[in-house]
RNA sequence: GGGGCGGUAGCUCAAUUGGUUAGAGUACCGGCUUGUCACGCCGGUGGUUGCGGGUUCGAUUCCCGUCCGCCUCGCCA
């Protein structure tokens, strides 16, 4: 078997003179006329261009070489030298090629179904790739994130491992526990009637090997939530866990900056600097989102004390509302600054429709020239129209979009129209990175359905401490010791620090509606363990493929995934999810309700 | 669970108001071609129009159901 001496992409006129022997894959196969053809060997480096000409080939090798066809694997032996037919600049090895001597077909290739070609590959749909995910992987552009993503998490073990973080690994099979997604779940055979659930998170082990003593962990684990994908999410991902001891806030927020500065330095050679800190209530007022988009300038003003006095009966309306968490409505608004301009009749009209999915009624508008309010709902302003102007800091050409409703319909819907506009008015400089901690988070949400408390992040992060006396007066006011990393809009990663006392521990159980004996019979294992020498400790988790979507630029998860999942859970290229016999059935004690096909 | 878009040759897409033998580019096959590099030129093969029903003289086209993919709301502690 003829074996590697060079990589293809490698190739350099330095190279000329030297004998070589390339491994790969056919590319492009052109031939000039019987005595004369060229073939693009690819592999993982890149590009080389081979040629088999009658001067150097005997009659069996150029036999052989004008069978070979796109994806065929073979090696080929000769000698590199400069071009003598003029360098290709495209080509990172343009300058060479190998002259054929020794050609051996490892295999070859059925007709390919696509083509690794960067030429076609934007035009192929994504279900042809994802199910001959094999050959569309072989392109340049699906190496080099397969790259990248191993050299974040070869960056990420190098810092945290010289910061005496340990790599331990956690079970995956685990127990289902109330809160948080939905379990994917896998029946026991030796305990029939029973489940594991496969880890949401490794939350509750990483807390116990701090318990365990441990000090600093560190995991790059597999995450499994069953519940619905979006473009930025699927049902199995990665995490970066990480957890220490003996910290507060502040200590985790600056060794996480520190990671996140330290990577961004090595992949882009970039001084990040002081990563900014905001608190939620601002994130969400300013915002409309917890996780602000800070590369842009567009902020929401709440106006519903002004509101008040127009005469207008959309905002009356709103304002005499209440959510069912029982929040007073509001109205709040958007300054367009050009807005009047930039923003056409047609495109607004385009909003207040757009803005329905997040249950908002519409968008009234109105826009503000020298001469003041000026059509839209211009008419109504008139009580307020100096005060709004004042407020939010109105120049001429000057748009306001407004929203009238509960306040997280509201927020939510000036929240996203927000990002909207950013995108529709190109607001967003390219090539930023927008850092940003939010912090202050409430501990708790009003659940109107289940009429009940429940934990905004999860039910073991600690109230931050000036806040454990109002934990049971004014649960909803109680502020957490959460953190979430915002990068560009979009959460990399979230933590806390974690309650390390059982009895606080078990008031947070019984604010969220778990008794004593729910609490024991779901978490026991941790009030036991808080029970025997907890130390104060909290971490945090990077979401490790949204990390990699942002270094190299894509908004679609699948794309820094090997082999991702479908939006509706299916692997396209094993064909998973699929039945299996009634004979594992019947071991697993387990009976299907589904119509049998 | 809801909403939207899509599914036609291996791939990317066309096909007029429901009307002749469903076309083009590319890939593939054959021929030509001795310096190409997304090579070029000539010719050719290739179709369960996702699947199942229905309406019709006639369905890629209209209707119903269903499957699959993408986006999204809910959901995602």
């Amino acid at each position: 078997m003829l074996k590697r001496t060079h990589f293809c992409g490698d190739l350099r006129s330095v190279h000329a003179g030297e004998r070589a022997t390339l491994c790969g894959w056919i590319n492009t196969y052109r031939e000039q006329g019987r005595g004369l053809f060229f073939v693009d060997l690819r592999d993982k480096q890149g590009l080389a261009q081979v040629v088999f000409g009658t001067e150097t080939c005997p009659a069996e090798l150029l036999e052989a070489g004008r069978t070979l066809r796109r994806e065929d694997v073979v090696g080929v032996t000769g000698m590199i030298r400069v071009r003598t037919g003029g360098a290709n600049p495209k080509l990172a090895s343009g300058e060479v090629e190998l002259l054929a001597e020794k050609l051996e077909v490892f295999n070859k290739a059925e007709t390919p179904p696509i083509l690794p070609d960067e030429y076609e590959a934007d035009k192929i749909g994504e279900e042809t790739r994802l199910k001959y995910r094999y050959i569309d992987l072989r392109r340049p552009k699906m190496q080099g994130i397969l790259r990248t993503r191993s050299r974040i998490t070869k960056a990420t073990r190098d810092f945290f491992a010289a910061h005496g973080f340990l790599e331990i690994e956690t079970p995956l099979l685990i127990k289902s526990t109330p809160e948080g997604a939905r379990d994917f779940v896998v029946p026991s055979r030796l305990h029939p009637g029973s489940w594991y659930a496969l880890p949401q998170s490794p939350q509750l082990f990483k807390q116990i090997l701090m318990v365990a003593g441990c000090d600093r962990y560190l995991q790059i684990c597999r995450c499994l939530r069953d519940e619905d994908p979006r473009a930025d999410r699927q049902a199995e991902f990665s995490q970066i866990d990480l957890e220490m001891s003996f910290v507060e806030r502040e200590d985790v927020i600056a060794m996480m900056g520190g990671y996140v500065a330290s990577l961004w330095k090595e992949l882009f050679g970039v001084d990040l600097g002081t990563i900014p800190t905001m608190t939620w209530a601002t994130a969400m007022e300013r915002y409309g989102i917890d996780r602000p988009d800070t590369r842009f300038e567009l902020f929401i003003d709440d106006i519903s004390l002004m509101a008040a006095r127009c005469d207008f009966q959309v905002f009356q309306q709103a304002l005499a509302s209440r959510s069912p968490a029982g929040r007073s409505g509001v109205v709040k608004c958007i300054r367009v600054p050009g807005g009047a301009d930039k923003l056409t009749r047609k495109m607004t009209d385009g909003y207040s429709e757009w803005v329905k999915t997040f249950r908002a009624g519409g968008v009234p508008v109105v826009k503000y020239t020298a001469q003041g309010f000026e059509s839209g709902i211009a008419k109504f302003l008139g009580p307020i129209a100096d005060e709004l102007a004042a407020r939010l800091s109105l120049v001429p050409g000057d748009m306001v979009l407004f929203a009238a409703d509960t306040w997280e319909i509201a927020t939510k819907a000036l929240g996203e129209l927000r990002l909207r506009l950013a995108a529709d008015l190109k607001l967003i400089p390219p090539g930023k990175w927008e850092f940003l901690w939010v912090v202050d988070f409430p501990m708790f949400d009003w659940d109107a359905e289940g009429n009940r408390w429940v934990a905004l992040h999860h039910p073991f992060t600690s109230p931050n401490p000036d806040q454990f006396g109002i934990l049971e007066s004014d649960p909803g006011a109680c502020l957490s010791a959460g953190y979430d990393l915002v990068l560009n809009g979009s959460e990399i990663a979230g933590g806390s620090i974690r309650i390390h006392r059982m009895d606080v521990q078990q008031r947070v159980f019984n604010l969220i509606g778990l008794s004593n004996e729910e609490a024991q019979s779901k978490f026991g294992f941790l009030l036991n363990a808080l029970r025997h020498g907890a130390p104060p400790h909290g971490g945090i988790a990077f979401g490790l493929d949204r990390l990699v979507m942002h270094v190299v630029g894509t908004d679609n998860i699948r794309d820094v995934i090997a082999f991702p999942k479908t939006q509706s859970g299916g692997d396209l290229m094993i064909d998973a999810p699929s039945p299996i016999s009634d004979e594992q059935l019947r071991e697993l004690s387990v009976r299907t309700t589904a119509p049998t096909s």
